[in-house]
DNA sequence: GTCTATACTTCGATAGAC
DNA sequence: GTCTATCGAAGTATAGAC
């Protein structure tokens, strides 16, 4: 009985990459950072071990790409909010069904797990937060008496839509609806004109 | 060369769980769930993992021991936020100055990762949530014409003190002092009796 | 570019001595 | 109650055939 010999499959080598960061994503995504093993993204690819290596050498090769993925996307989303009727509705919209906040969630808990790749996300989260604002403020218009920057409108409104996620990901959904009530209200009174 | 023999020291069994389940948090805390080992507890602790699965068969049993920990003293600082003169900033206080939401974070992402006790963190979770929003009730006034229930106010401030404690422990700050003196002002705007 | 095979590490969990 | 010893599973990573 000769042992079942898998063909060798030649692909083009960016097609793999990014089949290899998308199983990554769906990992992190369903099972949380720490399920993300070279031999589960094989498994899940049908590919063998050694070749997620041979792309990303290391773990944190293949945790760092992925980020980098997620920050493109993420400055792709913005700047469609920007260009929105209602930024401040698109704002939420983007930021609260946009599947990536749960993607957003595990990197943080990655960050204070793996001190490697802390510092190199830590900066590139800052620069594009910077970048976030500067280019809000000359869109968003917030209520002048409220004494609230976009830098931390953007910050609150993230903070609550990722909290809201994650929770309802794992079944914690106790005062959820009231909540988004709330921010639809709030959301409405910032903006004076409309 | 006779290998060196560990002393047996008899310990209170109660002492050894409290020391535990301390251990057990500090790791969550600094290095991510995902860091925590019968092998690595026993290490810092200077005891034998055996040990550890003798009072925690399984690591689930350890983490929900260690939940419901947190669950309790949680309990007993919101008692505290309730007699307060100013409950709102004492809440807001609690949140955000409470060592463990830290821990509370690393709790749902463990959910997110054990399917084995999910659905018993989000119960506990949602019933205590339950009944905070019920205590709060009767003791924080909130400015009436705000659509804001206990509830949702709650979870909010929770949401964002997790999110700064969080960013901050790996190095993401921008745009969180603007975010505490927001909260500061609406704090203030919020409760029309002090 | 992808596979097989392998070395090394760490983990969960248990049996049994003390 | 705590330790030693150990098994099997799973992870990281590399060498080398194809």
């Amino acid at each position: 009985m000769e042992p079942a010999r898998k063909k060798r499959i030649r692909r083009d080598p960016d097609t793999t990459r990014g089949l290899i960061l998308d199983a990554t994503e769906q990992v992190m995504v369903e099972e949380g950072y720490a399920a993300v093993s070279s031999r589960r993204i094989a498994q899940i690819l049908g590919i063998n071990a050694a070749t997620v290596h041979y792309y990303y050498p290391t773990t944190d090769d293949l945790f760092l790409a992925l980020h980098h993925r997620m920050m493109e996307r993420q400055k792709g989303g913005l700047e469609a909010v920007l260009t929105a009727e209602a930024p401040l509705d698109a704002l939420w919209k983007f930021q609260s069904e946009w599947d990536q906040s749960a993607l957003g969630v595990e990197f943080i808990a990655l960050s204070n797990h793996r001190k490697a790749i802390r510092p190199v996300l830590a900066e590139v989260t800052n620069a594009a937060r910077e970048k976030q604002a500067v280019a809000l403020d000359a869109v968003i218009a917030l209520d002048r008496a409220i004494p609230l920057s976009p830098a931390a409108f953007t910050t609150i409104l993230t903070a609550i839509a990722r909290t809201l996620t994650n929770e309802e990901r794992v079944g914690i959904t106790h005062g959820h609806r009231e909540v988004r009530d709330f921010v639809a209200w709030a959301l409405r009174e910032l903006a004076p004109r409309g």
